[in-house]
DNA sequence: CTTATTGCTGACCAAAAAGACAGAATTCAT
DNA sequence: ATGAATTCTGTCTTTTTGGTCAGCAATAAG
């Protein structure tokens, strides 16, 4: 009963509850503060456990920080790709695209913020894994959007830009909402803000790619 | 003849020249590092001076940073008004705050990086200037494009939602530099790419504002 | 030429923070 | 129940770094 496949200890469910807990106190303090900015003593005290026994599960800083990244971009470039959704029209295509990306600014506001520190600040441990596994989505998508060029159902755009934009206009949701909110007049960016943000961004998007009916 | 009006004596002119040299290599470290990241030390090495003599200059780190942002800050808030260009169609107006736009993050990278990090770590001591000094601006334009819409020039858009995109896609050509080098295969972004850049995303905002011609 | 001001340096200090380590406490397997 | 493995804590060390301070050097003013 207590027993399954993988060995259900008390410990190892221990253990996974405050790995995710730990990850996710970090994220909270690396967005906020940076890599440098962050410390684990104050990472350790959101996730309500000691210094020491931080370091036990994470050994230093710069893995804890390379866990976080990449549990992020991991789910991003398993939602994102165009080739998901196959035999749809370009519009339907995109219009899923970008309520995709929306909805993980939403829902992954922090680990959205720690990644824009890590690009911006040149990708110092990222960069391998952009070329490894971000670049060959890239190139597949882009070879999508040529196709529906060269089928004539959208207009003759520029397609790698086109991403660009995307990524942009929907990652600003979760880096940028504190400008947002001061200009909004509001507290937090709630449920209605998104929805309406999420309406304009696939409106303009759509409309940029000329799709033609 | 080395007389001026404002007395420009041998230190002051040196002086300036240092405090903008010493500006400029505190705008590469906190865009690399951000603020926690960048050490007064690492600056004063960029700027080619000691470290007691940077401070001398910059008595403190958080001053150094607030006039590393002010000065960015400044420059976007002049350069960026829609009441600018008045009279113009609403076409030529947003074609010319695009490439504007466009040109700050080709200009101003390393500004344009400091402030996407201070932004995403939630403005903690740039919100007051956001308040004061963007939110009026903002306010205005968006005013502008309401009016537009409401005079039937353009489609009937959602103005706050048309800035942020604007911003974030423009702005992103500064922030992410790296992830586009590292997704079109070069090692730097050149003129040409900014061209191609500044076309694509002009393009596609005129599309989505859906100006009447 | 002399004095006052401004610019700059070397030697320090204190705080913060990463993380090493020994050992205590808890849980697991038999 | 007991030995082994795992989890957790207290103490300490070292490094980094922001910043002080006393004094030396260069420049400006009279």
């Amino acid at each position: 009963m207590a027993e399954q496949r993988t060995r259900r200890t008390k410990q190892s469910v221990n253990r996974e509850v405050l790995e995710s807990r730990i990850l996710r106190s970090a994220e909270i303090i690396f967005a906020a503060k940076g890599f440098s900015g962050a410390s684990m003593e104050r990472i350790a005290e959101i996730a309500k456990i000691s210094k020491q026994n931080l370091i036990y599960y994470f050994p230093n800083k710069d893995l804890l920080y390379k866990r976080v990244l990449k549990e992020i971009l991991d789910i991003w470039i398993e939602k994102l790709s165009l080739l998901e959704s196959d035999g749809a029209t370009p519009e339907t295509v995109i219009r899923h695209y970008v309520r995709e990306k929306m909805q993980l600014s939403r829902l992954y506001p922090n680990g959205s913020k720690v990644f824009a520190h890590e690009i911006i600040s040149g990708a110092p441990v990222l960069k391998d894994y952009l070329i490894s596994h971000l670049k060959p989505q890239f190139d597949r998508d882009v070879a999508v959007v040529k196709s529906w060029i060269n089928k004539g159902l959208i207009e003759d755009i520029d397609p790698e830009h086109l991403f660009f934009t995307i990524w942009a206009a929907t990652q600003t949701y979760a880096d940028f909402s504190i400008q947002m909110e001061v200009l909004l007049d509001k507290k937090t960016l709630d449920q209605a803000d998104f929805e309406r943000a999420e309406n304009a961004v696939t409106e303009f998007v759509v409309r940029a790619l000329g799709a033609k009916k």
